[in-house]
DNA sequence: AGCGTATATAACCTTTTTGTTATATAGTGG
DNA sequence: CCACTATATAACAAAAAGGTTATATACGCT
């Protein structure tokens, strides 16, 4: 076993971070990809101050891992976290990403 | 299939609903067996108000169903939910109720 | 050095959440 | 009818959440 089994104060900041629709979608695309902070950023519609502390609220629970290279902040699932099963769970549930919801943005960053 | 997919939305309004642990604590032992109201009451130690707040908000989630019969009210997990597959992953994960936390009011209410 | 991009943090404000107390409603049993 | 129990709701206060703007820091480039 990887990870102790979590108990109900774990498990419940756990769920209360994913309980925020753009930190989910974030998750959600981080499963297919690591992401830098500025591809979230052209993402949603709010600004880049809200976008870095959606990310460190997913970090300071152990939901992500960030990875720094030069000027760019990379996200991406931590698949040690003992919740991880169940994130995974939910984003398969969650489906496909729409083709229009897909980043385009191949180039930018 | 019983349900449709849920989308972000749905899925992180419900998560949100897990994000507190009463409860979370509360669904964890409307898996086992349906509850009333007062053994939530005597269970936690929160004001009645409070619990049955709780229980109106995941009961207008969807993720639990209620059941009057005289002046009790039980409440019971929704299987139908589409989210409820998670729900008892999440439970599962927790696994079993410590001996001294599982309740032993058999005779109360 | 000076500039532009990427990102984090601080300060602030508004909305939501969650608890409390007071009170209303409903069923049960004298 | 009255008292007691079970439960819901309203009103309120405190705390947490989540957004914004302003600003600081770090890196790459000219």
């Amino acid at each position: 076993m990887i990870s102790t089994a979590p108990g109900v104060e774990k498990m419940s900041a756990f769920f209360k971070v994913l309980g925020d629709p753009t930190r989910l979608e974030m998750l959600r695309r981080m499963y297919t990809s690591e992401h830098c902070v500025c591809e979230f950023v052209e993402m949603f519609q709010i600004s880049q101050p809200a976008i870095s502390r959606h990310l460190r609220v997913m970090k300071q629970a152990g939901i992500v891992l960030e990875r720094r290279d030069r000027q760019w902040n990379y996200f991406r699932l931590n698949e040690q976290d003992p919740c991880y099963p169940i994130l995974v769970q939910a984003i398969k549930e969650l489906g496909e990403l729409p083709i229009h919801e897909q980043n385009l943005l191949k180039i930018k960053c």
